[in-house]
DNA sequence: AACTATTTATAAGA
DNA sequence: TTCTTATAAATAGTT
């Protein structure tokens, strides 16, 4: 019997999969991948790492290397060794908590800002190829925020 | 004269990398695999994802989509044991003059970024005149990249 | 779940 | 650090 020739994998296009069953193939298959992705990082590199997933269907998967909650507890800035229910610690926490917030958009803003900056050089870098003006050369990093790079 | 041959990627061992420069090299283009990879798989599934990596030297690098502090908050609500130890529901009216202003320039600065991203945006239609293709033509604002330092 | 043709990621080298 | 390139690894479509 004729063997089928395989397809093998096809480029796809990079939006929302509408194919239900598709989709959820798809998401079991790449979340391995990202799984285990995360995983060699770990070794490879001695880091710690959580990662944490909503899958379409709203259920939760969850990657820690040593474990999720010592890294949201490191994340949070927090001494697991310090626990306590102080009032003062509570104080404490109740004021950073605010301020881990403003962090988490300052840093968000950062990374906005620094993807705005790569645009505006590549279309910078595009223009002398081409005959757009750069009517739009305007300082887009001017905020005063210094070493985005890592 | 004789071209060396590029030996192209080898196979490595799954220990952790002795040579530090080796290492961080390795570290910075493994990270930005995982997190392409998760903002793939955010795009093709719709799903909500957040990372957080701590660097060989400690630093910390984030992904979330849409960003990580709801991802982590919904996770919380999941986890009522772990609920109590967040801070993100502790906080409560006795904030200080200074965070109120921080929140006043941040909303001030998102304002500014969203106008300068709405030009990249107008840029990246004019962009598309050009039959060049551009890493950023992509869904990058959908992202979460970030990262506090390194 | 397994298969494989391809695409994608990346280890080295430049 | 950024790019190049050969090769390893991931995965889309199929069974």
């Amino acid at each position: 019997m004729a063997k089928k020739p395989n397809m093998g994998r096809q480029k796809i296009k990079l939006a929302k999969i509408e194919i239900k069953n598709h989709l959820q193939v798809t998401f079991s298959k790449r979340r391995t991948g990202l799984f285990k992705k995360a995983s060699e990082l770990c070794t490879l590199c001695g880091v710690e790492i959580t990662i944490i997933v909503f899958s379409p269907s709203g259920k939760v998967f969850s990657f820690g290397n040593p474990n999720v909650e010592s890294i949201l507890d490191r994340f949070f800035d927090r001494n697991p060794s310090l626990k306590s229910s102080t009032p003062f610690h509570l104080l404490d926490a109740h004021r950073n908590s605010s301020i881990r917030e403003l962090n988490l958009q300052l840093n968000q803003i950062l990374n906005d800002i620094e993807v705005q900056r790569k645009r505006g050089e590549a279309l910078e870098n595009m223009s002398k190829n081409s005959q757009i003006q750069h009517w739009w050369e305007a300082p887009v990093n001017e905020l005063g925020f210094m070493s985005l790079n890592d």
